[in-house]
RNA sequence: GCGCCUGUAGCUCAAUUGGAUAGAGCGUCAGCCUCCGGAGCUGAAGGUUGUGCGUUCAAUUCGCACCAGGCGCACCA
């Protein structure tokens, strides 16, 4: 890597400045890429760090950080790849050598799909645990959300060298569960010309009537008495009818789990009561008012919470004290929770919980993703659970294909709201951002098809031949893609990779338009056929990291 | 009342984690097809970064206090 030679050679050449010595260490020393490319392809604020200590101005001390370097670069091997180093407003600008700058595309063609891996993850085990919605109704956008980061953060992850496993957690038993049978239950009274009296908690969307159809179909009346043991197989026969509905559009949204994980399995292996007599163990359980709580305020929550109520249940919490225990026994070094934003409250409860059986805080992180608005003829789309009235993952996927509603659902940061426009995602037009960038990629494959030119005839393509602006460019923007992914694992959210996509497929379509690719000179024609193939590489490695396709015609 | 998230161009959002003249897309206006895909490109206009203090050589970024919007504050799940 360029970046690491020049951090090297400028770290050797400031510890052998006598006038310096005692001021600089290692550690001051941060090199960026400007934004402004005037400024060059590296700089650093080294003479502001060094500034005070020093009891110089910055702007001088620029200056003469400049020269040294400049004098020591003579000298050094570097100085191919180096055109110039020029200080300006304190800050010390490097711009790289054409053929430093070409480099990119050599280590993008031999890489291929991994290029922007790294192994920054040394193989370490980590959970994202994701969707986790109740078996009690389809999935509603929110999820859709939940689902579309939860894959695209794991793809990331793994392209940073973590062992990474997609977990659901089915919420098969209790409470819910119960009013998901009895809502069945009176749909089916109601079939059959009962009059019955729909619970009050009921879920009212249409669906339950449709279950409530295909259950006579199955089973006819058998059940109709209402007895606890019924109610019980409607619950159960609900539940794992919904669980594949769900499954089903998961995998229609292209998201694919490694592990289900049952509620009620957990329950009836003795985990709960395990996880309970451990917390005991350490004196963190005490009993009042006829219940049994959890001090959670020992570990940062603001109030202590009850782990079992006085009728002998176990809250809402309990089992998933118990679950992430079992997390961490199965190994798991890092365990990322995503959640909706109607679990905030939740966050701290459950890294209470974590410390409270002796693992550090940060092994868990909770991810909340804000909700989707959906617009549609410019106006917001209203949703209510409560009557069962909301846009299901299924009608977005109907409406505007898996590829927009990804890209979509991606485009912002976790902890921003995101406004999602169904007609836009539906153009096919410039306008439309997943277009735009996926055009790139088909224009591209069009072009290379339409070349004729063999992939080993590109190998041996003379790269000196690329130097106009256009194409410094896009080695520019092609040099970010790994430090955008790398980025993008460390701060655990996906979005980067669409802004950078979207940056590199605009810098393609200028290039586009500034010359030609196939053209009369042959050797030309094949060193811009290596560059564009180059391109399409990373439009396809970033667009496969958010699991949207990459068309070769459109 | 307490806690979390958000506030940047008319709209939707960026800003390399504290850096240089705050950038894109859409929308508006003005241009570009003899040409590998015009599903594209070029240009113009548009800003007191919610407000006020503070820390710093440097603040959209950090701290404090306000203002506005969203969400959450159960022996519900």
């Amino acid at each position: 890597m360029i970046e690491k030679k020049i951090a090297d050679f400028i770290d050797s050449a400031l510890s052998d400045e006598a006038s310096l010595s005692g001021f600089y260490n290692r550690d001051m020393l941060i090199l960026e890429s400007p934004k402004d490319p005037s400024h060059g392809d590296i700089a650093t604020n080294i003479a502001f760090r060094m500034a005070k200590p020093l009891k110089k101005n910055p702007k001088d001390l620029a200056e003469n950080i400049s020269k040294i370097l400049s004098s020591a670069l003579a000298m050094s091997p570097l100085k191919i790849e180096i055109d110039g180093i020029e200080p300006l407003n304190g800050f010390i600008n490097m711009c790289l050598s054409a053929g430093a700058l070409r480099d990119v595309i050599k280590q993008v063609r031999a890489a291929g799909t991994k290029f922007g891996m790294s192994d920054t993850g040394k193989g370490t085990k980590v959970q994202v645990e994701f969707v986790s919605a109740n078996p009690t109704g389809t999935l509603s956008v929110a999820h859709a959300r939940q689902a579309a980061f939860g894959d695209s953060l794991s793809n990331i992850l793994s392209a940073n060298g973590y062992d990474v496993t997609r977990e659901y957690y089915i919420n098969d038993e209790g409470v819910q569960i119960a009013v998901l049978g009895r809502s069945i239950y009176a749909r089916y009274r109601e079939l059959i010309g009962d009059k019955y009296e729909f619970p009050e908690n009921g879920y009212r969307g249409e669906y339950i009537r449709e279950m409530a159809v295909r259950f006579r179909e199955e089973y006819g009346d058998r059940y109709k008495a209402e007895t606890p043991e019924n109610l019980k197989v409607y619950s159960e026969w609900g539940c794992d009818y919904l669980l594949n509905e769900i499954k089903k559009e998961l995998l229609d949204f292209g998201v694919k789990f490694d592990v289900w994980f049952s509620q009620k399995a957990l329950g009836t292996s003795g985990k709960i009561e395990g996880t309970l007599d451990v917390l005991d163990k350490k004196g963190l359980l005490y009993e009042s008012e006829g219940a049994l709580w959890f001090k959670s305020t020992m570990f940062g929550d603001d109030k202590d919470r009850v782990v079992k109520k006085s009728d002998g249940a176990y809250t809402y919490v309990t089992p998933d004290i118990a679950y992430h225990k079992d997390k961490f026994e199965r190994g798991f070094k890092k365990v990322i929770d995503i959640l909706g934003p109607d679990h905030h409250g939740y966050i701290n409860r459950i890294k209470a919980a974590v410390q409270a059986l002796g693992y550090p805080a940060g092994a868990v992180n909770i991810i909340i993703i804000q909700l989707a608005t959906l617009y549609k003829n410019g106006q917001p789309v209203k949703m209510s659970t409560r009557a069962g009235e909301y846009i299901t993952l299924r009608e977005v996927l109907d409406e505007v294909g898996k590829d927009a509603a990804r890209f979509f659902l991606l485009m912002r940061k976790a902890s921003a709201h995101l406004d999602f426009d169904l007609e836009l995602a539906k153009k096919q037009t410039q306008e439309n951002p997943v277009f735009y960038v996926q055009y790139a990629h088909a224009r591209i494959s069009s072009i290379i098809a339409a070349a004729k030119v063999s992939e080993g005839q590109i190998d041996k393509a003379d790269l000196g031949l690329l130097c106009a602006p256009e194409e410094l460019n896009l080695f520019r923007e092609l040099r970010q893609y790994p430090a955008i992914v790398r980025l993008s694992a460390q701060e655990e959210d996906p979005y980067r990779i669409i802004t950078y996509l979207q940056a590199l497929a605009a810098c393609f379509h200028k290039f586009y338009e500034a010359d030609k690719v196939i053209t009369e000179d042959a050797a030309l024609t094949e060193a811009r056929l290596y560059l564009i193939s180059c391109v399409r590489q990373v439009l396809a490695n970033g667009l496969t990291l958010l699991g949207v396709s990459c068309p070769a015609k459109m």
